[in-house]
RNA sequence: GCGCCCGUAGCUCAGCUGGAUAGAGCAUCCGCCUUCUAAGCGGAUGGUCGCAGGUUCGAGUCCUGCCGGGCGCGCCA
């Protein structure tokens, strides 16, 4: 609808800029926009005021122009010239209710677009190390990341999930020993507790678990318990896959399923580590200082040199994660998406830099980054502190189990990912009555319990079964709420092109509350039933959106409640 | 001190990439269930878009400088 506006405009453009009224060297690409206000219409152009300057007249007159100049359409029932130069286009009833036919034609698949031409994305996300149970700051990660995926994927990508981890190094080593001390009897109380050891009660189930002579089986690694107190590398391996089994059913409670499980540590045994190493060398960006390696971030926009080996021989964090996205990039992912939280955000430059001293032909912005800001939780008006050392904190489990998973991921993908989130737990707990998926979820309910309501008079109507004659349709409310419909294709390439799921909330709030509104202010089971199948047709229609956009949130959409 | 992000109704937040009279939800107040789900609907109250300049036909949106808050500035990850 909004293409076929467009369309008329630019044709009016051409005619204009042969007949001399516009330059014939510039290019005009008119904007179609939503309108605010239904007084201006369905749809309004701003091209007659960018215009005006290249046409040598004022903005009004230009648009008295264009109007002349656009050709005759079904579509378009009145166009009107408002304020300094708006063009405004009232479109025609019957036009408007094509799409009810278009969603309930391609049903699940509507909305869906295949722009992506089944291009590889990889997408990164979660990426905690398997310390402890994943905390708030994960899930508005693990929500962010996957309806990202989802709406890639619903542009015609080929999205890969990757969650990369380390189970080595010095903070699974402190794991380790955390782990050790429990199973000695030791407490964080006791003075020969480890300095900075995990302190948090998951700590002692490790432990009795590891004693117990458990076997876990996480997504990807399997192992059986010595319940030796004194190796250490068996209560390491141990822990590693007890907490990443944790996680994996945290994640799967989410809705959450990753295709790949990355470790840092193959890097190093896969020699990525020292091959990247070399190639810097090679490249004349690294040199000596202080008995440590440096690497000329500098020269590609970083503010200081940063050192990638230590004086102790080892390597700093920041090489493996060149080399994992040199690896990324091999493993020929054009586009990469890197969901991290925002305390992260230095190492976008630094990482950014390491590629192109690599000289490997990446692209300079190459990879993406969606950073999202702190979660911050508060508990009986006092500010929890998130932190995995801190040994007390909010997990994504403790949310799951109190506000549940539709409601907590529906609010931890609801805010601009700019933006902070404060989660209120004791708000979040009560918050089942008036939480907004709920609002959602009960439009798509009513419908289906409508639908249920018309099975038992005996009329029996398929979800995607367009019947009646939508031209009975004429009511406001009816052709706003096609509108609304009409919009989600658009809102399905925005938000993925943008990287913002966030806009999907705000879009199946406002079509919920339309859908609302018309359902209080008129009755669809009634005894005309032309109306009656044609009123049908659009709710199923809103129904087919709301599942489709819910889908793409991970939220369910219940057919009763 | 330097870098990134934020500042919009009492609270939580949108604002479609610079458009028309700045919008929702919660909260507060007033109404609506003789039957399709009241987890709903209608109405009212509520604003110096942090402050000050600048850019232009037009700024919540872009630029500069302040003020306030968060995060990061490690040979930790």
């Amino acid at each position: 609808m909004k293409e076929t506006v467009s369309e008329l405009l630019q044709s009016a453009l051409a005619a204009l800029q042969s007949e001399g009224t516009l330059p014939a060297d510039q290019a005009f690409t008119p904007q179609v926009g939503n309108t605010k206000d239904k007084s201006h219409g369905d749809y309004a152009c701003n091209i007659a005021l960018m215009a005006a300057k290249a046409a040598g007249c004022p903005p009004r007159k230009l648009a008295e122009a264009l109007v002349a100049a656009l050709p005759e359409s079904s579509a378009v029932e009145k166009v009107e010239i408002a304020g300094p130069g708006f063009i405004n286009f009232f479109m025609s009833t019957a036009s408007a209710f094509g799409i009810v036919n278009t969603i309930l034609g391609e049903a699940e698949q509507f909305g869906r677009n295949n722009s992506g031409k089944g291009e590889k994305v990889q997408v990164e996300f979660v990426s905690a190390n398997p310390t402890g149970p994943l905390h708030v700051g994960h899930g508005r990660g693990a929500a962010i990341g996957d309806c990202l995926c989802r709406l890639l994927e619903a542009n015609g990508y080929d999205v890969t999930r990757e969650f990369y981890y380390n189970d080595a190094g010095a903070q699974i080593n402190n794991l380790a020993l955390s782990v050790q001390s429990r199973v000695k009897g030791l407490t964080p109380e006791d003075e020969s507790w480890p300095e900075d050891g995990y302190r948090g009660d998951y700590i002692v189930d490790v432990a009795n678990a590891y004693m117990a002579g458990e076997t876990v089986i996480a997504d990807d690694r399997e192992v059986t318990a010595k319940a030796d107190p004194d190796d250490q590398d068996a209560i390491r391996d141990f822990a590693v896959a007890y907490l990443r089994r944790e996680q994996d059913l945290d994640l799967k409670a989410f809705g959450v399923q990753f295709d790949v499980y990355f470790l840092e540590s193959s890097l190093y045994e896969d020699g990525k580590v020292e091959a990247t190493v070399e190639r810097l060398k090679a490249n004349g960006y690294t040199y000596e200082q202080d008995g440590a390696m440096w690497l000329k971030t500098t020269e590609f926009g970083d503010d200081k040199d940063r050192v990638m080996r230590k004086k102790d021989g080892g390597y700093t964090y920041f090489l493996p994660d060149v080399a994992y996205h040199l690896d990324k990039w091999q493993r020929g992912f054009t586009t990469v998406i890197n969901e991290q939280g925002a305390d992260h955000h230095s190492t976008v430059t630094r990482v950014r830099a390491g590629l192109q001293a690599l000289k490997a032909d990446i692209p300079q912005g190459w990879p993406d980054y969606v950073l999202h800001q702190m979660v911050m939780v508060t508990r009986s008006g006092q500010e929890v502190k998130i932190s995995k050392r801190a040994g007390s904190y909010v997990t994504v489990r403790d949310l799951i189990d109190e506000v549940g998973r539709d409601a907590t991921r529906f609010f931890l993908a609801a805010r601009r990912v700019d933006s902070q989130l404060t989660f209120d737990i004791d708000l979040a707990r009560s918050q089942t009555n008036e939480n907004p998926v709920y609002y959602i979820q009960y439009a798509h309910a009513r419908i289906c319990s409508v639908l249920r309501k018309l099975a038992a008079e005996g009329v029996q109507r398929g979800m995607t079964e367009c019947v009646g004659d939508l031209s009975l349709l004429t009511l406001d409310e009816e052709k706003e709420l096609a509108n609304q419909l009409a919009k989600y294709p658009e809102l399905i390439a925005n938000s993925a092109t943008q990287r913002e799921p966030h806009h999907l909330t705000h879009y199946l709030r406002e079509l919920a509350g339309q859908f609302h509104t018309y359902y209080n202010a008129h009755k669809v089971l009634i005894e005309d039933t032309a109306l009656r199948d044609a009123r049908v047709s659009l709710y199923l229609a809103v129904r087919q959106v709301i599942a489709n956009g819910l889908d793409l949130l991970g939220v369910s959409a219940p057919e009763e409640m």
